[in-house]
RNA sequence: GGGGCGUUAGCUCAGUCGGCAGAGCAACGGCCUUUUAAGCCGUGGGUCGAAGGUUCGAAUCCUUCACGCCUCACCA
């Protein structure tokens, strides 16, 4: 970083930035008042031509980062950035003061300066600033990549983020996106009476999910805190105290591997609806979503990694019905009786080629064999539902049929999006089956859940029928910004360190 | 954690069979008052990811390590 020839490159601004300081330029200047944002110029003066800028002229004070510049000797042109848009300025050495034109020749691209002057159109009819006066507001000491290739490794990408964001005006638009996403969705749920609250991000206890925990300590309570795998133990407490419909949007921490679909912290939104069933949230998702897709997106049909993906057609299917309608492991298909027990399960499973765990129960098999033969191919927006309650220790069961619950995930891209229930609201039944977790986790399952007896306690004060749902809020985003990575939709996603 | 690929100038990339380290942009010095990847002339810039090894000679072959990407496993 500070070896040869960078450090020329480097010396070349600073000794440019002394130069602007005895030009008798403030090298850090504390504000800058400005009329439009480059981005208003763009779009406010984007049907004005020539003539009309002539006739009646228009001048406006702006800001913005160099993101090029071409100079003639006694004039010059330049490209400035707001990050979102950029517009052009044309300085003429017998138009500003000697000062100004001093002052610009020691300009470097990635310089951020502020401009002042009419706006007229060049003969190849772009927007255009003439320079009447030219503002020094900050110095870039480091030098810009490349101007046509920009910053493509992606290794610096995510490392550095800013010089990502000045250099690529598409990163920009995707984390825009992201915001707008997060807003409509708050938004929607909203007008749906939903209360947005925070629970604890530290949590005493694991629970509301299966996952590894990241594990930190309480220096004067001498205890350890558990960062949270999910908040729905809290949100529950909370539809147990009368708040009927609330929300948390918010991040959850699982000490598991990282993927192209898996940060260890990831942002969730989490809702809980009292008096619902999961139906109700099948609904509500299906709406939402759509919603989202029309006020983010303004299409139904979206491009993600090159497969068409429309949310104007919805698809669902139990667990099991969709482990033989996807079969796609030869003759013979399998039939509903032979999804009917463990050993049915286990058979079906070794003729996809994985080995069925041998302690594991009918239902976590049921789930692997989902897994190996369904997920992959549900490209299209898809409920799954009735989930083994084995894998579902807060879910309510089926009256009709025990050893399912009322529980959905929502597929899409291959990729699971949502998860939701009908929680589980009897508090003798919630204590056997965390007993069951408890069990899981003295024979090694760390992703185990804890008992957790105040939540019980909760429950035994009486929770309204509710129905509680997750959306994974940066999958949903990769989906709609066409990112192949997780990466690319969180700012700073978590990489090992940089070495020295 | 396993497997595959990658790491060369600030950036984007070439580098053949093991034989003097290259280009474009950026930078620096000139010329140039409507350019758009502006143009023309010239100059400088390298611990070839790191450490070992093989060889008369290594960016190039071998080993180990670091970081990244893809993929599998795990997970949402």
């Amino acid at each position: 970083m500070s070896s040869g020839p960078q450090e020329t490159l480097v010396q070349n601004r600073e000794n440019k930035l002394a130069e602007i300081r005895q030009l008798g330029f403030d090298p850090y200047p504390h504000k800058f008042d400005y009329t439009h944002t480059v981005s208003r110029i763009v779009t406010e003066y984007a049907d004005r031509d020539a003539a009309a800028l002539e006739a009646e002229p228009q001048t406006v004070r702006t800001c913005g980062r160099i993101m090029a510049i071409r100079t003639f000797g006694k004039a010059a042109f330049a490209h400035i950035s707001d990050g979102t848009q950029r517009i052009q300025f044309y300085l003429k050495k017998n138009e500003v003061d000697e000062k100004i034109f001093q002052l610009f020749q020691l300009l470097d691209v990635g310089d951020i300066v502020g401009v002042d002057g009419a706006l007229f159109r060049t003969r190849t009819g772009e927007l255009t600033i003439l320079a009447r006066d030219l503002v020094f507001l900050a110095k870039c000491l480091l030098p810009m990549p490349e101007k046509w290739h920009g910053l493509t490794d992606v290794e610096i990408r995510y490392r550095q983020r800013y010089l990502d964001l000045i250099v690529n005006p598409e990163v920009n638009a995707i984390f825009r996106k992201r915001s707008l996403i997060i807003r409509k969705m708050r938004e929607f749920l909203e007008a749906r009476r939903y209360v947005e609250v925070e629970t604890p991000m530290m949590h005493p206890l694991v629970g509301g999910a299966s996952a590894r925990p990241f594990i930190t300590h309480h220096n004067k309570l001498d205890m350890p805190l558990y960062l949270r795998i999910a908040p729905e133990l809290y949100l529950k407490r909370l539809t147990v105290g009368g708040m009927e419909r609330v929300f948390e949007i918010n991040r959850n921490f699982r000490n598991e591997g990282i993927s192209t679909q898996h940060n260890p912290e990831f942002t969730m939104i989490e809702f809980y609806q009292a008096y619902s069933d999961y139906r109700d949230l099948m609904e509500l998702t299906r709406d939402m979503i759509t919603w989202v897709v029309d006020e983010v997106v303004g299409q139904r049909v979206v491009t993600f990694k090159g497969q068409a993906i429309d949310f104007g057609t919805w698809h669902r299917f139990t667990m099991r019905e969709a482990i033989l309608h996807f079969w796609n492991r030869g003759e013979p298909r399998p039939a509903m009786a032979d999804l009917a027990d463990r050993e049915g399960v286990a058979a079906l499973l070794r003729r996809t080629g994985a080995e069925p765990a041998a302690g594991e129960s009918r239902g976590a098999l049921l789930g692997q064999l989902f897994e190996e033969v369904v997920e992959e191919q549900l490209v299209q927006p898809t409920f799954i539902y009735e989930y083994p309650v084995e894998l579902s220790p807060l879910s309510k069961q089926k009256d009709d049929e025990p050893d399912f619950v009322e529980r959905f995930e929502l597929y899409i891209a291959g990729m699971e999006i949502a998860n939701a229930y009908s929680e589980l609201n009897d508090p003798d039944e919630q204590r056997q089956r965390f007993l069951e977790q408890v069990r899981k986790r003295e024979k090694g399952d760390d992703e185990a859940q804890m008992m957790d007896e105040d939540y019980i306690r909760a429950l035994r004060y009486g929770m309204p029928p509710t129905a509680g749902e997750g959306i994974g809020v940066d999958r949903l985003t990769m989906v709609l910004t066409d990112s192949p990575s997780i990466r690319d939709v969180i700012l700073f996603p978590l990489l090992k360190p940089e070495k020295e």
